[in-house]
DNA sequence: GTCTATATTTGGATAGAC
DNA sequence: GTCTATCCAAATATAGAC
């Protein structure tokens, strides 16, 4: 937890061990005795924050039905999600650190994710649910838009996850649909099993 | 413009003056001819990217009409802006390098485009424009947007910026709306000065 | 305007005591 | 599981020649 509140503030390579030790009130040689480098923090907080979501999405845009409804599931799930961990990981996966070849498991997950969500979006295009625009720019909004709200939450850490996390599917699907809002809130309002 | 790709990429405290140097072509001592220290450097891009936008957002918040549409309008010109800037500043904007005291000018300027833009979601929410959302969380919202347009064209540079611009407008303001798509597609279809 | 050489600081990681 | 002491590599910046 505290190592991924200095990597979001100053990022993976700027935060010393030291200051990771400063947080947890041990001295710097004593984080090594729980893990092996640096790395190590490092991948154990894209194993929390990625494991499960890449699961999640594969099964979501392998299911039937609305693609729309299924994305908007999706993006609740995940934000809910987020929003509860501990953490702070806006930064992990806004930055480029993922391209270090030490790190290529964690990218090709990344990339598994990324897939499937890519995947649904073009369901959801070739179904006339959504916008036809480049399902590749709609991943980098999806992913930027979750962002948003982790760093908001961070601001706001009274707000209430649940609502945080509808509000931003909402945002997304409507700037992706192509229906009128009103049939868009039919959609979304429906409870929905997971 | 070799800095703000290598920032981008890794981070400002990640990225050494060796590295700049290098993509430059020339050796790190003689770097500091032409910027008095690192800083120095990424405080011409802050400069160059932030500098109109901040005239340009007080403007648009202080002056009348519609704030769908005047917003629309800023969003375009800011995207077209940055799109066609020959610079990589995503990372600039998402990390915490402005928390650093010796940036505080820059911090402030940022601020204050934060602050007209949030002043003019307030309009559109006033105007019943907008969905009734905290506008710290729009102004977050809109920001990361942006980064994902910037992120976008970097990974495909032969994009039209004055589409993209304008597709990620409409994305950011089908998300705030309170109105049919059908009348906002006639709000923002109209040609306005600028 | 660029170079080589170098001063100085900071960072990750290890050794070994308690 | 934490500590002190320390090694070694890398980074920013300066000095001074060409």
């Amino acid at each position: 937890m505290e190592a991924s509140a200095l990597f979001r503030r100053h990022g993976y390579q700027a935060t010393s061990t030291r200051q990771i030790a400063a947080a947890v009130g041990i001295r710097q040689p004593s984080l090594f005795h729980h893990f092996a480098n640096k790395q190590a923090i490092l991948e154990a907080l894209f194993s929390l924050s990625l494991d499960n979501a890449v699961v999640v999405a594969e099964r979501t845009a392998n299911a039937s039905g609305s693609a729309a409804a299924r994305l908007h599931d999706y993006l609740v799930w995940d934000l809910e999600t987020l929003l509860s961990l501990p953490l702070s990981l806006s930064e992990l996966y806004s930055s480029d650190i993922l391209r270090a070849p030490e790190l290529a498991h964690w990218a090709a997950k990344l990339e598994s994710l990324y897939l499937a969500l890519e995947k649904l979006v073009r369901q959801g295009i070739e179904a006339g649910e959504f916008v036809a625009t480049d399902p590749v720019l709609i991943r980098i909004l999806i992913a930027n838009v979750t962002i948003a709200h982790i760093q908001y939450a961070d601001e706001r850490p009274d707000r209430d996850p649940k609502k945080l996390a509808r509000d931003g599917a909402r945002f997304v699907l409507a700037g992706l649909s192509n229906m009128e809002s009103a049939h868009l809130d039919e959609l979304i309002s429906g409870t929905r099993s997971r």
